[in-house]
DNA sequence: ATATGGTACTGTTCATTACAAGGTACCTAT
DNA sequence: ATAGGTACCTTGTAATGAACAGTACCATAT
């Protein structure tokens, strides 16, 4: 899938999923791959980044499947930077589906 | 507007635009800067781009208001790149809104 | 003629971000 | 102990749009 297509919507999808619970990093690259081709190499890098902007906090958990997990939380910080985020999609993928209709039909 | 959601998506737009009709690169930018905040400094180098990929070919045209304008044209490939492009576009706007739902509703 | 403003196009430099590739380490089962 | 899956992290790279600056053309007003 085009790469540069998914520039800035990774963050919205990592919002998104974290405002329904907290997960942990490979759970998010898991449930994000499902729908779209990510690498976990890029997400991490986006963890911390988000993170050092006080958008989550973080806790580990112990696991029986492997190795202790690192959770993310949204803060409210975070929680109104999804919503700016999703606003911004919305209107984004309304002008761009705008323009496409434009160039199929009228002048 | 998040800068990083046009990443990508120009090219898009230019190329939908350039399947109704030839426009010249000025013309791109009202149309396109209309719905999406981009700048020409974005757009000549991306026509200089998708020409030399043999997406379109040039032409210059005379004009009463100002230097002639150079027109750009879709060729066969270039057509073929926009229904790829656009398809592309579809699938990746659908995924985001299916994992945007499944972060609101369900597990 | 020359100055101004709008039109058209061309670079150059920079920041952002996803990716690839590699590494570390833990836990369970064999 | 060894293997395989889970989980996390780091580094370097490539792609691309933005910002900024610059060239040049043309019409009109001064």
């Amino acid at each position: 899938m085009n790469v540069q297509f998914k520039k800035g919507i990774l963050e919205l999808c990592v919002l998104v999923l974290l405002d329904k619970k907290d997960c942990y990093g490979y759970e998010l690259v898991q449930r994000i791959s499902s729908k779209i081709e990510i690498s976990d190499g890029s997400i991490y890098p986006l963890l911390r980044r988000l993170t050092k902007a006080d958008y989550f906090t973080t806790y580990f958990q112990e696991s029986k499947e492997g190795p202790a997990r690192k959770y993310y939380a949204l803060t409210e910080k975070g929680k109104k930077h999804l919503h700016q985020q999703m606003q911004e999609w919305k209107e984004f993928s309304k002008a761009v589906n705008e323009l496409i209709e434009e160039g199929i039909d009228d002048e």
